[in-house]
DNA sequence: ACATTTCCTACTAATTTACTTGGTAATAAG
DNA sequence: CTTATTACCAAGTAAATTAGTAGGAAATGT
C-alpha cells in the first residue's frame, strides 16, 4: 500500500482536468499553474496516467489532456495505483520463511487492511468528489448568506 | 495524507505487540527478529508511538513494551498518525492566494477525501484487525483438517 | 513555415526511508 | 555491587523516492 505526495498531486490534476476538461482539452501547463505542480512532474505523472489509459492526450496548438473515459468510471484508487505502483503489500512474497509463524499472521492482516483501503478508495470516483464539492460550494453558498464568517483563521 | 512503508511498519509492530503481548512485555529484538525490521528503526518508529502514549516501555532484564492501551482502543489511525505526521493535507494554508479559483476547489475536494480516509482507519481497532486474524486462522484451521496440504512450498 | 503542445530521456537537488553506530539510563538477577 | 539486559537517545549514512531541470523530438493546428 502507498498513498503519498505523488497520489495526492496524481489525484488533484485529475479533478483539475474533469472540472476543466468539459469544453475541450486541458494543457499541462494550465494544470501546473492552477495546482503549482511543475510542468514536467506533470509530464512524468501523465506518462503514467496515460499509460493506463486514464487520460489521453492531443497534440498540437489547441492540443491537451482528455480524461481517459467519463469521471464516474475513473476511481480514486485507479489514479493513485497509475502513479504509485502499489500491487506489491507485503504478502512475504507468498512463499518466504514464515509459513504459519507470527510474521505471516501479522503480515496477512496488514495485507486485509490494505486491500481493504484499496476497495474504500475503488468506490470513490472522480464524478463522486466533483459532485459532493458542487454540494458543499453550494451549502456554503447557502451558509456565506446567512453567517458571514470565514471560521477558520488560526496562527 | 500519507500512508507510506513507515505506517505499515508501525502497524505490522503494533500487531506483532498486541498478539505477543498478552503475558508479558515484548521486547524490541523480537519484534525486530519476527517481522524483519532493524532493531534501530523500530527504535526510532517506537520512539514516535510512545510519544503519543500508544505504547509503554519497560527498562530492564525481562523489560520491553507493553500497549499504551487496549487494542480496542488504538485504531490504525493513531499508529499511523504518530509515526507519519500526517496532519498537514494541503489546504492552501487557509489562506494562499487560491481563493475560490480552481486551485482551491481541487484541494478542498482532496482534503475531503483525506479526511475520509482518516475517518475510515479511525473506526478500524487493532483489536477488531486481530479478532479478523482469528476468523480466518479458525477458517484455515478447518480447511487444514480436511485438506491436509502446506499449499505454499515453492523455492 | 511556425508556434504549440505532447512526448521522451537524462540528470539532479531535496527529502524520506531504513539502517548503522555508539553510546546512556534504568533495572532485574546473581 | 556487579553484570547482563533492556529501553532510550543522538548522530550519521546509504538507498530510495520525490520533485524539478534541461534539452530535446514528434505531432499538429494555424
Amino acid at each position: 500500500m502507498r498513498l503519498s505526495t505523488k497520489g495526492r498531486y496524481a489525484v488533484t490534476a485529475m479533478l483539475d482536468l474533469a472540472l476543466n476538461g468539459v469544453d475541450g482539452p486541458v494543457t499541462l501547463a494550465e494544470i501546473s499553474e492552477n495546482q503549482g505542480i511543475s510542468l514536467s512532474y506533470l509530464e512524468q505523472l501523465f506518462a503514467s496516467l496515460r499509460a493506463k489509459e486514464l487520460v489521453r492526450g492531443v497534440r498540437g496548438p489547441g492540443g491537451g489532456y482528455y480524461l481517459g473515459r467519463g469521471a464516474d468510471d475513473i476511481s480514486i484508487a485507479n489514479i493513485i495505483c497509475a502513479v504509485d505502483e502499489w500491487v506489491e503489500f507485503t504478502r512475504c512474497g507468498g512463499r518466504k520463511n514464515c509459513s504459519g509463524g507470527e510474521r505471516c499472521l501479522t503480515h496477512s492482516l496488514w495485507d486485509d487492511l490494505s486491500s481493504e483501503i484499496f476497495d474504500f478508495l475503488t468506490k470513490i470516483s472522480l464524478g463522486d468528489l466533483i459532485r459532493r464539492g458542487e454540494h458543499k460550494k453550494a451549502d456554503k453558498a447557502a451558509h456565506l448568506s446567512v453567517v458571514n464568517d470565514e471560521g477558520s483563521r488560526a496562527a
